[in-house]
DNA sequence: CCAATTTTCTATCGATTGATATAAATCTGT
DNA sequence: ACAGATTTATATCAATCGATAGAAAATTGG
């Protein structure tokens, strides 16, 4: 009834610094068991949450029903909805980044030969395409790969950073085993056009899942339907390089 | 301070029935000019601000404004924010089909030959995929690719309208050109998901227009470097079509 | 066991949302 | 100009949202 405050307030933004109030305030050297625990659970439900429901939809009270905890414990641990929500990504991120990392590093070695024949170029790709197609859209939770399209379909602030983090690098590697196999400069438009095309056309699987799925008059990606899939994407690259 | 009814109520669904309540109560023979007129403004509205925002955080409130009329008019023409949407889909899918039909229905009458030769069914690919290219990805607006990559990403039903109408048809179309290319039957899970790939390329250069201007460290598609793209990307799918 | 800290819970706030009731204003056909 | 239908505008509703206050409960180190 009565307005304690007469000036017009904004008590949707969180109360501390815009920087990153996802951190609690309990001291660094603290952590409770409890606490950790709680943490983690808000984390998979809201990755599982966002994906199945994109960021809007997702209210916090259904994220903390899920998580069996508190609608406070959010505010508590993230310093809100949006510290959650970049919380996950960047707990997605490290995974994904951990799981390509090895294999990048690996072709990254292998590149420094020049002599590499072609068909050896399409290995070195494929063995960098793979892993991002099978780590990324696959084999994880499938609320994963939702939680990565929705943050690129909502353009939120968590894509720059998972893009940042796993696109980038992917990017620049895969340009520079094409502009090998085309001979041309890594750097060259044509170049940096097709890694950008070949890239997209992976996540394509994930953006477009219904529209495929649908096209193909499949009820899901499974077992070896999964494997026709990738068999016929590589096909299409490796024979589009030429 | 006091409720009128004491049963919970569910405002949030239209009162009329759960069919079509887009349409409003008037005559069907009426039609007033000053209605058609807001009616095509708030539609206009709707395709900016959905595209802009997503379903969810496009509020009723903010369509009515930049519509330039009240808040009740978006109910009194749509029955509610979910029929506008269905309204704004329809009215996309209604302008890109005419656009689209044309060359389709050219196309589909090519096809009646049996001995088309490879570059002559490579022009026809080029004839169906092009003005899709150019109408939803360039000519257009931006919101109305983007009305249409959110209604993916969102699972809106205004997604399945959509898909019914234009990817379905087109990638039919695609499908059976690239069967006779491939030789090989066009329902078969080959030629089918190498032709959503292809439709999917194309859209990428709406979807991932950020990402690439990125790669590219372009300022923005302009003239020659459109031209530059679209060439490149003609080339990567002619080429990966053997 | 105790004091300090960390964690959780109940209750509630203010803002915003989609939708509606209701009446005034406008337009159409005669 | 008038009656009836159509269109617009004002004011408000109930629900839900994210966030917070403040106290109770739990955990830790001493």
């Amino acid at each position: 009834m009565r307005n304690r405050n007469t000036a017009p307030r904004k008590p949707r933004t969180p109360a501390q610094g815009a920087g990153s109030p996802q951190r609690p305030r309990h001291r660094e050297g603290g952590g409770y068991a409890r606490g950790e625990h709680t943490r983690r659970r808000l984390l998979d439900a809201g990755i599982e949450l966002f994906a199945e429901l994109g960021y809007e939809r997702a209210s916090t009270r259904a994220i903390a029903r899920r998580a069996g905890v508190s609608l406070p414990a959010l505010q508590y641990y993230f310093g809100g909805k949006e510290g959650l929500h970049r919380a996950c990504a960047e707990y997605i991120t490290e995974d994904v980044r951990a799981r390509l990392g090895p294999a990048a590093e690996r072709v990254r070695m292998a590149l420094g030969r020049d002599d590499l024949t072609r068909a050896e170029l399409l290995d070195l790709l494929r063995a960098v395409v793979e892993p991002f197609l099978e780590g990324l859209a696959m084999e994880r939770p499938e609320s994963w790969a939702l939680f990565f399209a929705r943050a690129q379909g909502e353009q939120n602030a968590a894509f720059d950073a998972i893009f940042q983090q796993i696109g980038g690098r992917l990017l620049t590697l895969v340009a520079e085993i094409i502009g090998r196999i085309l001979a041309r400069p890594a750097a060259s438009p044509e170049v940096a056009i097709r890694a950008v095309i070949i890239v997209g056309q992976l996540t394509l699987v994930r953006r477009a899942r219904p529209l495929i799925l649908r096209a193909l008059g499949w009820p899901d990606f499974d077992g070896e339907r999964l494997q026709t899939l990738k068999e016929v994407i590589w096909r299409a690259i490796a024979s589009s390089l030429r």
